[in-house]
DNA sequence: CAAAAATTGCAAACGACTTGCAAAATATAC
DNA sequence: GTATATTTTGCAAGTCGTTTGCAATTTTTG
C-alpha cells in the first residue's frame, strides 16, 4: 500500500457517511494530485476493499460516494437540506431482489439503493421556525 | 407544448425502457439542438410528466435516464453485458422504506433503486457458447 | 544495489451537461 | 391581424467530475 492509497483507505474507514472524491482531494491537496486519489479509488474499490454508489444533489451535483466494503452492506438516506447522509441501516431487501431477479430470469450481482428527503435534524429546524411566531 | 417537447416526451412515452439525453440527441439530431432536448427533459420533469434516475454502465458511462412519470413508479434491471433494461415490475419497497425512515425520524420524498447483474438473454448466450465444445 | 515494475504529478483531454446571447418562434395586446 | 412582449431555440463556449498520456519518481524484485 502507497501512501496516497493508505490516506485514502483510512479517510474512508473512519469516515461515518459515504465520502467522495471532492472531499480527499480537498482534505489531501497539498499531499496528493487529484489524479492520483480517483486511480487510489479505482485501485481500491478493483481490490473489493471500497464499494460506490452515484447520487446526485442540488449542492454537490453528480458525484461517486464510496464507502468501506464489508460482507454486510448496509444503505443510505440523503438530506436534501444539509446534504448529509444517515445510515438506514444493513440492507433488507435481498429477499425481494431474489425473487424480483427469479421471476424473470436475471442474475443479479449488485444493487443500488437510497432514499433522499429531509432528516430529522433539518425536519426539526422547521417545525421550530414555523411554531415560532414573530 | 413545443415541437421539441412533444417529440422528447413522446419518444419516452413509447420507450419500453428508460431514455437517455444521448438516445434522445442521436434520434433527434438534424431536428433539434442537445441544449434544447436536455432543456426539454428538465421542462418535462419540472412540470411533473417524466422522473429519472442516475446510473453508470461500462459501455455508456454516467447518464441520466428518463421514464415517464405515473402513479405507481416500476424499478429496473440494467444488464452489464446488452446494457439494456428489463422491468422489474412496480415498487414493492414502500412499506421498507416508510418503516425504515420512521424509525430514524427521516422524511423520504423519494428513492432510488436499481439491479444490475446479467440478463435471461446474454446468460443464456453465456450456456450455449460454454456448453457447445470446439 | 541495480534493473524492472508500479505509481505519481502535471497538463491536457473527455463526456455529460449547462449557460449566455442573439435569432426565431410563439403568445398576448390592441 | 399586426405590433409587441414573452418564450424557446441554436450555437458556441464553458463547467465539472473524471480520465489519460507521459516523463519523472518511487517501490519492488533479483
Amino acid at each position: 500500500m502507497t501512501k496516497a492509497r493508505t490516506h485514502v483507505l483510512e479517510t474512508i474507514a473512519q469516515a461515518k457517511e459515504p465520502v467522495s472524491a471532492r472531499q480527499l482531494c480537498g482534505k489531501f491537496q497539498h499531499e496528493h494530485d487529484p489524479a492520483t486519489i480517483y486511480r487510489a479509488l479505482h485501485y481500491l474499490e478493483e481490490k473489493g476493499r471500497l464499494d460506490s454508489f452515484i447520487l446526485h444533489c442540488s449542492e454537490h451535483g453528480t458525484e461517486r460516494y464510496y464507502v468501506l466494503h464489508v460482507a454486510e452492506h448496509r444503505h443510505w438516506f440523503h438530506c436534501e437540506r444539509c446534504h448529509r447522509f444517515t445510515d438506514l441501516g444493513l440492507c433488507q431487501f435481498d429477499a425481494l431482489v431474489a425473487k424480483m431477479s427469479a421471476d424473470r430470469g436475471l442474475t443479479v450481482t449488485s444493487h443500488t439503493f437510497y432514499a433522499t428527503g429531509v432528516c430529522s435534524e433539518c425536519r426539526a429546524k422547521t417545525k421550530v421556525s414555523v411554531k415560532t411566531p414573530g
